[in-house]
DNA sequence: CAAACGATCGGCT
DNA sequence: GCCGATCGTTTGC
């Protein structure tokens, strides 16, 4: 079943970025379908957290999402290439928010090869890590884009969402560590706010 | 209006 | 392991 509208407006963002792994993230628009397992999340929380976009209360016309309710996505580029995706969190003013860094591959696997050779330009053939490990190339493979922003993962209409598998990810197969990138937050770049699954191989090496 | 800067990726050494 | 690509957003003058 897809998440509720009280999964996302939790006020914990740190505990929803540990809550998504082992959930499913669902496209499905121009009648194709992709979707995989989560396995690598950060979590990023203004209006304290230097590495947030929205930190110190900051919104412009592109972090303005993510001060909404949670629930939608927010989808920015980073270095002029990549789409990163972020599902918002927390009530409405709270600008917290979780980047989704790796997926699992479970549907539309042939679909999202094809997408990341025309997108990424790799030659890839097969299933393999590369394939959706990392936030700008998971959301090649499916198929998310910047235009997105804002849309809503909780709307019946909604082109993409998240989707409770029904099986508990044991406390053991989840570790954590510094976020990647964010090295010029100050202190708060020290924080231990990635979680990824240990079971998976879907997701960036660096481990502390 | 100009300039610097990324929550990165993939190829090459 | 290192390095260049690439451009929208933000900030400074």
């Amino acid at each position: 079943m897809r998440l509720p509208l009280e999964f996302y407006t939790r006020t914990d963002v740190v505990q929803i970025a540990r809550d998504l792994l082992g959930k499913v993230l669902v496209t499905e628009f121009d009648g194709q379908r992709t979707a995989g397992i989560i396995t690598e999340t950060e979590a990023y929380r203004a209006p304290e957290d230097r590495a947030c976009h929205a930190y110190d209360k900051r919104s412009t016309a592109r972090t303005e999402v993510m001060f909404q309710e949670g629930g939608r996505a927010y989808i920015y580029i980073c270095y002029g290439i990549h789409h990163l995706f972020n599902v918002v969190t927390g009530h409405d003013g709270m600008a917290h928010a979780v980047l989704i860094r790796g997926i699992e591959p479970v549907e539309g696997q042939k679909l999202m090869i094809e997408r990341r050779q025309l997108l990424g330009k790799v030659k890839m053939q097969t299933v393999k890590p590369a394939l959706t490990t990392g936030p700008g190339s998971l959301t090649q493979a499916l198929g998310l884009h910047s235009s997105m922003s804002g849309q809503s993962l909780i709307a019946a209409d909604a082109p993409f969402w998240i989707e409770n598998p029904g099986k508990e990810v044991p406390e053991q197969d989840i570790a954590s560590g510094k976020r990647i990138g964010v090295e010029s937050a100050g202190d708060c770049a020290a924080r231990p706010w990635r979680f990824w699954l240990t079971t998976s191989k879907f997701f960036k090496k660096p481990l502390l």
